[in-house]
DNA sequence: GGCGGAATCAACCTTTTGGTTGATCGCAGG
DNA sequence: CCTGCGATCAACCAAAAGGTTGATTCCGCC
């Protein structure tokens, strides 16, 4: 049968029932199964995959830190069994800020929603991962699109991802230890963010990227 | 008949599915009505109340700054509708801040729960509030009890003003200019700052304050 | 194959912060 | 009336952050 089978991840009961109900009245796409994180996540797309019934599309929201592992370990399935294309990822989350969406793109989803979305743009995404596509929201495709047409100085992935460590108070020190890199480097990086930012402290250097988006305020 | 009438205020449509068919299939209770935002709630409380059904319970997601309003705005309903009173207000949201607990509790909710509770936490909320009670979550009740257990000292209105510029990234030299006093006083203020929040510089400041709303990041 | 950009590191120096001690002033509460 | 606390300032030292120069490696691209 040509239904579209999916697998929810989030953590919460609320939004877990509103996705089913909302996705499971459609023609064409069953929830076939639900977990509340990213570790029972992997233990069920695994069971899942012995039945021989394996999911189609893996619905998941984005918490901080522990989705985006679930995001990579499901790509990493593929590893294991040569030949089966892993389930596209979806993800559902709240925030929109530019270090979420491209973590969440370089880990492998496939698309990235809102969940203030209106529950047709959800389904279409839905289709959209099933059949092999990407699927952005609107307001997440304006975001990069302006990210495209605007001289602003664009942030390199590792840039945003200092600024990320930079926001929760983290010292040099700390962010070197946490990447792996000297404190030298971080200091360069540092350097580099503060002159595309204009910008000529750490905190100043937050304050912009919080209002642009360019990372999320906690 | 004795049904309990609820009203969903949610700007997510996810959500406010999950709580209808959640709720929804629960003997005695009825999903009225559904508002995106504050403004469209009390206008359909206020539709609700010339009708002559109006709604037993109001379950409102708490959004940073709107969604409080909406709470004190419920509650001025009483004031012109005298000997009618307003419906209790019961407070759905992700995070458990203190200020917002505070907040949400001054404000004259009548219950506060998480949005990963169970259902069947939820469905007992929702009784309870409609039955005149209060309903705190689990989590929330402990941290409350922290609170009075160790009060967290409180910042000064100075201070707490002084973080405010912390946060747009002015240096000491800049905060000082603008409060009119010298950057010793500055000093001083940030010095005793770091030791109420815990932390010792004033990035972790800012993300202590903004994650505890003490402060605002737009 | 070379060119440029990203990422990495080092050494050096200046400026800013952080931390401490101590002091004065004014106001509210017991 | 005196005690405590918030706000204000000073001087000093140690630590962290900011800024510069220069160098290496690894990419992707023309």
């Amino acid at each position: 049968m040509n239904n579209i089978r999916v697998f929810l991840v989030d953590d919460h009961p609320v939004v877990r029932a509103g996705l089913r109900a909302m996705l499971g009245d459609l023609e064409g796409i069953t929830v076939v199964a639900e977990a509340a994180d990213g570790g029972a996540a992997l233990a069920g797309l695994a069971r899942l995959h012995t039945l021989g019934e394996p999911a189609d599309v893996v619905l998941m929201d984005l918490q901080m830190g522990a989705g985006m592992d679930g995001v990579t370990a499901t790509g990493r399935i593929k590893a294991g069994e040569a030949g089966e294309p892993p389930p596209p990822v979806l993800i559902l989350t709240t925030y929109d800020s530019d270090a979420d969406i491209l973590a969440a793109v370089e880990a492998g989803a496939s698309g990235y929603m809102l969940k203030d979305a209106p529950p047709e743009q959800i389904r279409q995404a839905v289709l959209s991962a099933a059949a092999g596509g990407t699927a952005l929201a609107p307001e997440v495709a304006a975001r990069l699109m302006g990210r495209i047409r605007n001289p602003e100085p664009a942030l390199s992935a590792r840039e945003v991802q200092l600024l990320g460590l930079l926001a929760t108070g983290m010292g040099n020190r700390a962010i070197a230890k946490q990447l792996f890199i000297s404190e030298a480097t971080v200091k360069t990086h540092l350097v580099h963010i503060y002159g595309k930012l204009g910008v000529d402290n750490r905190t100043a250097a937050i304050a912009v990227a919080a209002q642009r988006r360019i990372i999320r305020r906690p």
